[in-house]
DNA sequence: GAAATACGTTACTTTAAAATAACATATAAG
DNA sequence: CTTATATGTTATTTTAAAGTAACGTATTTC
């Protein structure tokens, strides 16, 4: 980044919880494989002090560094459906509401006698 | 970032797809609720050519910036079960073959006769 | 106790991310 | 046709992210 990027400034407490967990859960998981920073810092292609950002749930911090870890980690798969649009039943909606297309017309057009 | 990064310049494929994936979603929940570039990107709190990034998945974007966006449009909520601990099948294997704490113990010891 | 490892913290340097602005085109609205 | 909006592209400046190194302490291993 640089030059402050609003957003990592004032974070909206729900990103800010967001990356803690999320951060958490990828020192947890660094545990339980028995990895050091060192050792998965390396894998991923990130020093290890940048390694201990991601852990701490830093948000200045490269995405592609997070999702680093977790391919590393064998969790990146869980992000699969993230915003997929198949499950984002909120904007079907807004879509549907809009676009009525192809509205399952019955015969012709009038035909509610 | 800067200084390259290394996770950046050699980014495993699936990273990139999972990138690439995740900024199209964004997307297409974005054009879902007719909500243009300027308006999202004012919202999340950065400019509009970082939602555009965003949108192509650059990998070396805040993770911030892209959290933001899911959050204004109420999808941050899908990332809860990333990399959680409990869901981590693996991992939980790994830890109890290390420590296998009260491994359920028949009756005293050598019972095994 | 000594040596090695893990991790935390700090400081410094290099490099690019993000803001901003200015330009473009495409399309929709009037 | 004119105007407004949306988006894309490029360039410049500012700022800090990431690399690197050098400290520290705690724990483990020999």
């Amino acid at each position: 980044m640089a030059r402050i990027s609003k957003i990592s400034q004032a974070l909206p407490a729900a990103v800010e919880e967001a990356l803690i967990r999320l951060g958490r859960n990828i020192r947890t998981a660094r545990l339980r494989r028995r990895l050091s920073r060192q050792d998965l810092a390396g894998r991923i292609g990130v020093s290890r002090q940048v390694l201990a950002r991601i852990e701490k749930g830093k948000p200045t911090t490269a995405v592609a560094a997070y999702l680093g870890a977790l391919w590393v980690l064998g969790l990146l798969n869980q992000l699969r459906d993230v915003a997929d649009p198949d499950r984002d039943e909120e904007g079907k909606i807004l879509e549907r509401a809009r676009s009525p297309k192809a509205a399952p017309k019955r015969r012709k057009m009038d035909d509610d006698f």
